[in-house]
DNA sequence: TGCTACGACGCAAAATCTTCGGTTCCGAAA
DNA sequence: TTTCGGAACCGAAGATTTTGCGTCGTAGCA
């Protein structure tokens, strides 16, 4: 699978407006729409394109708290690290879990609605849940920077 | 500005599938389409959608690499908090900073091709970055979960 | 009780977009 | 030079978006 200049332009236009209408993404790369909708729909079967989402203001819907968790496991065999992925799915407010490499096995960003909130997932859901070493939590103070996805490179 | 349980659920579809039609979403929130294209407009002008993204496959654009660096900067003054922020924000293999609180002043999410461009920006963007007194990267070895945006409550 | 104003919905129609062939153009290989 | 394959453009049919307008339900008030 490769991708030429138009693909890649396609895809920093769609990144950053995921609802454009296909008219005009046709137009911002130079095409008509037709063969431009060929290849959206070709970059979402090769699973360039994964998905499309609406970015929804956290505290406007009642989630000004943003957490980060490291979490440390007692023991780091695969059947173990897999155990408390599978029960931090199960958990809303954790929208992301990351396994690290280093002391830090994983780290996680956690959303709540009050300190409260925070307080009673990390002290019910998270430092009890079987195998936890040790959870290090810290509040986020702001998000300087938050961009989707990666850089596309025009190259 | 509040948001009822038609409008939370445009918001919990629009979360999932950014991209649907309104005229599914209307069907699925049991509205008609004009209503229901109006309450989207309404939450666009809100500040509830900040916007729209197609979530693109990182490893199949090439940057299969993703870091999270903590960094503790020597002062934790404003202006030069803000001018670690303005600094970062140049850098676009850095997707997202967060201020947080205690040691760490700063966790930071890095993509990149390859371990040597990741070296490369830690080398030469980052810990010779005014103000920095340390920096603790961590590889990811594998994201378990990673949804976007909050949890929305029906209630 | 009865009136009015307001907000939100549904219907219908116009404008726009998506999508499907069919045809043309261009570059590579025989 | 001719042929072949890939990809683009054109045009048209079917959906979708978007707007204008009439109606309904509700809150406030005399």
């Amino acid at each position: 699978m490769s991708f030429d200049s138009i693909d890649r332009r396609i895809l920093e236009l769609l990144q950053d407006d995921g609802r454009m209408t296909n008219v005009d993404l046709a137009e911002k790369v130079g095409l008509t729409a037709p063969p431009c909708l060929r290849r959206v729909r070709a970059l979402e079967e090769a699973g360039a394109i994964l998905g499309y989402h609406a970015e929804i203001d956290p505290a406007t819907l009642g989630y000004p708290i943003t957490v980060f968790a490291m979490v440390s496991l007692r023991s780091q065999a695969e059947q173990d690290l897999a155990a408390f992925e599978q029960h931090v799915a199960t958990i809303p407010e954790v929208r992301e879990c990351h396994m690290l490499n280093g002391e830090i096995d994983f780290i996680l960003k956690i959303v709540a609605s009050d300190l409260k909130g925070f307080q009673d997932i990390l002290m019910t859901q998270l430092t009890p849940a079987p195998n936890v070493a040790s959870v290090k939590t810290s509040l986020t103070i702001r998000t300087a920077k938050s961009l989707p996805g990666i850089p596309i490179r025009s190259a």
